[in-house]
DNA sequence: CTAGTTGCAAAGCATTTGCAACTAG
DNA sequence: CTAGTTGCAAATGCTTTGCAACTAG
């Protein structure tokens, strides 16, 4: 019963710990892909067939404020989530559109502050082709 | 007459250099905001009437595959364009809404491998609240 | 009560698409 | 001719909003 610290969290960072919120909580951290928040509607559906998408869009916003998740706006068309550690960069591959985690540290960090500005949330975006479609072309070659 | 050097650049990048792409991408080079692409529309429409939104969607999208412009998505809503050298970091203050220019060096470059992904492009986006803001604050408080 | 949340449907808006007309080589 | 571009209007699709009903304290 994981949802108990969960709402724990939640409480701490002043937020309502609502079942929606929980659901969308859990539905995040239990995928290791970046779900856009459609696909997070989509997935937290299954198994709380009631909730409308006003409500994940707004779980989502209360869930960044309370630093709870973070938002990936890597790609252009659609917000991506993810609830892994803040402040990894991350990979988008412009051949087979994956999104990739990259475990490594990051120069910056939320708390920071450069030229006077006060950072509280950082992403590094990269972009080009993954190491799997580079092999696959050079297959075909 | 710049304009010739822009030309000569967009050929070499395989690309038409149409006077609505010409438009555009002086209008980009002229500013040091990082116009929205309606905002491009608007600003390049003042001299160059004619043009469509279409068009400049079109012409920003081959601009960017020439490597003329760079495209942000720091922000979640719309893109931004900017036309100076690629690779520095943004900063977007989350209170007033600027988006800084940060004369930065970036560890990453385009052209650098990670983990075996080839690297095209690296965009480093920061979020916060920015100096100003931060004053402003301080003297309310 | 009061403030915060939810669910629904409709609206908003940035971006894309279909397509016919145009242009450069 | 042929491929690439343009301009227009309509469509698409993600996200937001208005609002009434619900809930926790």
């Amino acid at each position: 019963m994981e949802n108990r610290d969960r709402a724990e969290r939640l409480r701490g960072s002043g937020l309502v710990p609502t079942a929606q919120r929980l659901a969308v909580l859990s539905f995040l951290e239990g995928t290791k892909s970046h779900p856009t928040a459609e696909e997070t509607y989509a997935g937290v559906k299954r198994r709380f067939a009631s909730i409308s998408r006003a409500t994940v869009y707004n779980a989502l916003e209360a869930l960044k404020r309370a630093g709870a998740v973070s938002e990936l706006t890597i790609a252009r068309e659609v917000a991506h989530y993810d609830a892994g550690p803040p402040s990894h960069p991350h990979f988008l591959c412009r051949s087979c559109g994956e999104l990739y985690d990259l475990e490594l540290p990051c120069a910056l960090r939320p708390g920071d502050e450069v030229l006077g500005h006060r950072i509280e949330a950082v992403q590094m975006s990269l972009y080009g082709v993954c190491r799997t479609c580079q092999d696959a072309h050079e297959i075909h070659s």
